[in-house]
DNA sequence: AGCTAACTTTACCTTGACGTCAACGGAAAG
DNA sequence: CTTTCCGTTGACGTCAAGGTAAAGTTAGCT
C-alpha cells in the first residue's frame, strides 16, 4: 500500500501551516483525496507541494505556480496543444534564464564585497596585534 | 555638471509608474534631492533603482531589498560592524545559491520536457505525411 | 495675466497570500 | 460519558505593494 499523510504532517514537513495548504487547495493548486470529510494526501500531492514551494522560493505568484505545475502533469496529445505547450515551456525557460543571470550578477558582486571585507578585517587584526606589542 | 532626471523620466526608463517610485521613497529605499518641492534624481538614485528592480526580479520583499541596498553603500568601519556586514552578505549568498539551484533544477526539467515534446511533434508530422501518401 | 504640463500631497481602494477566530464533527482514550 | 486531538468550513483581519482619484503648486510659454 502506498503511504498517505494527513494535513498536519504535510504542513510540518514543509514548514507551513495547515491554513496555507487548504488555501492552496482553494486555489486549485492541489486536490487531495477525501475520506469522508478529511483530506488524505498521496505522494503526488507531496510532489506538487514540493513544486509549489520551489516556485515560491523563486518568487512566483500562486497563479504562475499553478500554470507551471499544470504544465508539469499535463499530457498534451493534440498537435496544436503540443505546440502551445512547447511555447509555454520556452517562455518559462526564458524567464528563468533571466533570473539566473540576475542571481549570477548579484553573487559576483557579493563575492567582491566579501573579499573586500575579509581583507579589511585581517588588516585590522594584524594592526591590532602590532599595537599590542 | 552631472546629469539629473525627473521622476517621470526615471519611471519611463524603468518601466514603472511615478507612484511606484514615490512609494519606494516612502519606504526609505531612495532619497532623491529636493529642489523646492520637486524631486531631482542623480546617478546614485538610478543605481539604487537598478538594484531595487533586480531585487524584485529575484522575488525579494522591499524590506529585504532595503537591507541589501543599505548593505551596498554602507561603509562599515568598526570591526564588529564589519563582521555583522559579512554575516549578512553570507546569508544573502546562501539564499541566492539555493535559488540558483532551484532554477537549475527547473531548467533541467524543462529541457527534458521540451525534448520530449519536440520528439512527439516530429513523430506526429512524419506520421501525418505517411498517412497522406 | 492666463494656460498648460509636469509635478506635488493626501487619502482611500485593490489584490495576493495568508492569519485568526468561531463553531462544529468524529474518533479514540481514560 | 467527557476530554482530547485532529480536522472541517466560513467569515473576517492584515500586511505588502502598489493603483487611483482629487486637489493643489510651480515653471515655462504665449
Amino acid at each position: 500500500m502506498s503511504e498517505t499523510w494527513g494535513i498536519a504532517e504535510l504542513a510540518a514537513e514543509f514548514g507551513v501551516t495547515t491554513r496555507t495548504i487548504r488555501f492552496y487547495e482553494d486555489k486549485d493548486l492541489i486536490a487531495p483525496e477525501r475520506r469522508g470529510q478529511r483530506r488524505v494526501y498521496h505522494l503526488r500531492d507531496k510532489v506538487r507541494l514540493q513544486l509549489i514551494m520551489r516556485g515560491k522560493r523563486l518568487g512566483f505568484s500562486l497563479d504562475e505556480i499553478r500554470a507551471m505545475v499544470d504544465l508539469y502533469d499535463a499530457d498534451p496529445t493534440e498537435v496544436s496543444q503540443l505546440r502551445l505547450f512547447l511555447d509555454k515551456l520556452r517562455e518559462r525557460k526564458g524567464l528563468l534564464t533571466i533570473q539566473r543571470e540576475d542571481i549570477d550578477q548579484v553573487l559576483k558582486e557579493i563575492a567582491t564585497r566579501e573579499a573586500q571585507c575579509e581583507r579589511l578585517l585581517s588588516e585590522k587584526q594584524t594592526g591590532a596585534k602590532r599595537a599590542r606589542n
